[in-house]
DNA sequence: TTGACAAGTGACCGAACGGTAACTAAAATT
DNA sequence: AATTTTAGTTACCGTTCGGTCACTTGTCAA
């Protein structure tokens, strides 16, 4: 009954760890004691089930966005997380850094993120679909809520200068680095950690300063 | 007789583009103007060609490194760029500025480096060698670098306060994260290299001030 | 009770894969 | 001049690939 969804939890696990070339269609059956004509009774081809996972997983990311944003007053568009901005006391900066640590540790720890993005950060470079996915959810949309965030820091007083686009580049990028090596190599997690903990303090004692 | 050059030219070019996997001989052959055959005069196997593609790449990345470097008098093993530091008057921060941009520039432009760097993308999680070559090349090296350059500044007080590995991480990460978009959509690259350019510009504004 | 349907199976298909064998012609070596 | 080596060819090998087909079996509605 189940079965269409364990193809698709089998598929990603496969395809994030050797690509879509590199996995067959026996690869995906055998672990879940099918046939692999028996897939398709579920999906028409296998570029099917990769294009079924990418969409799922457009779907859970916008789930995500909106569940935890909510439209800021402001400026109308702003998406702000709840726990980042109160929305009639302004942005707490201590907030901020305990957020930034749980969305990296449940991006970490949680398979199913860490699984679409080892794929979406192998296939990138497949389709311009791909790449423009990849940007979008990885620093783009990152980046944007970030700067929203930094102009009501610095509107509020909270930091006195700067440009909240430059700021955002400087607060997310080394933490989605550091992400990277967390990916490529597990082993060195709790340095990864610490690096984005360090980070984060650092950042804000520099941005206080200024 | 160039023509085991011109096998290992080709392959990196269609390894980049579809990956070990994506990538037949008949797909390397082909564009040469040559059987697939032919191709086992020169390499036993489609592996020996990637990993002599890898092996080679390896020897032009310590090249560069090398010929760019020069053992800096007081840490002994700290490499300091030519340009970025004058052993007897100190480091110049605008010399650091037009450093990066042209570092960012050569990558960006030249095919060689921009082809390693996606083939190395795509086949990172392939291998534990092929991670910790990723994670070495494109993030701990660098950091490492800029890490003892931040050193300096700060002892030479051009930098009043800070941690040089956070302040690496701050400088140097948004620059390859505005890299990986330049790298998926090239009509943006004009775009990222004014973020970069900006983004450098603001980095030095903000720590002169502290 | 029966008949439609959903979800499997194993056998099979043509194509493409990585790789090899036998052969050839030119170039280099002796 | 004779011979070996190099670098290429075509034809072919066994295997695996994505995908199809005919068939079976259990479930469930008419």
């Amino acid at each position: 009954m189940n079965t269409k969804e364990q193809i698709l939890e089998e598929a990603l696990r496969q395809f994030s760890r050797k690509g879509f070339d590199g996995t067959s269609m026996s690869d995906i059956a055998g672990p879940l004691g099918i046939s692999k004509a028996a897939l398709y009774k579920h999906f028409k081809s296998k570029q099917q089930i990769f294009d079924r996972i990418i969409e799922e997983s457009e779907e859970k990311y916008k789930d995500v966005l909106d569940k935890l944003s909510v439209h800021y007053p402001d400026g109308g568009n702003a998406k702000m997380n709840k726990k980042d901005v109160d929305v009639y006391s302004g942005i707490s900066a201590e907030g901020l850094c305990e957020n930034v640590l749980t969305f990296v540790r449940f991006s970490m720890s949680d398979e199913y993120p860490k699984q679409v993005r080892r794929m979406l950060t192998i296939s990138q470079f497949q389709s311009n679909e791909l790449s423009k996915m990849y940007s979008k959810r990885y620093v783009d949309d990152m980046l944007g809520y970030d700067e929203k965030l930094f102009e009501q820091l610095i509107k509020t007083g909270v930091i006195k200068n700067g440009d909240p686009k430059a700021l955002a580049a400087m607060f997310y990028a080394p933490v989605i680095m550091y992400m990277g090596i967390w990916d490529r190599e597990p082993k060195r997690a709790k340095e990864c950690e610490k690096a984005i903990k360090d980070h984060v303090e650092q950042f804000f004692n520099m941005t206080k300063l200024c």
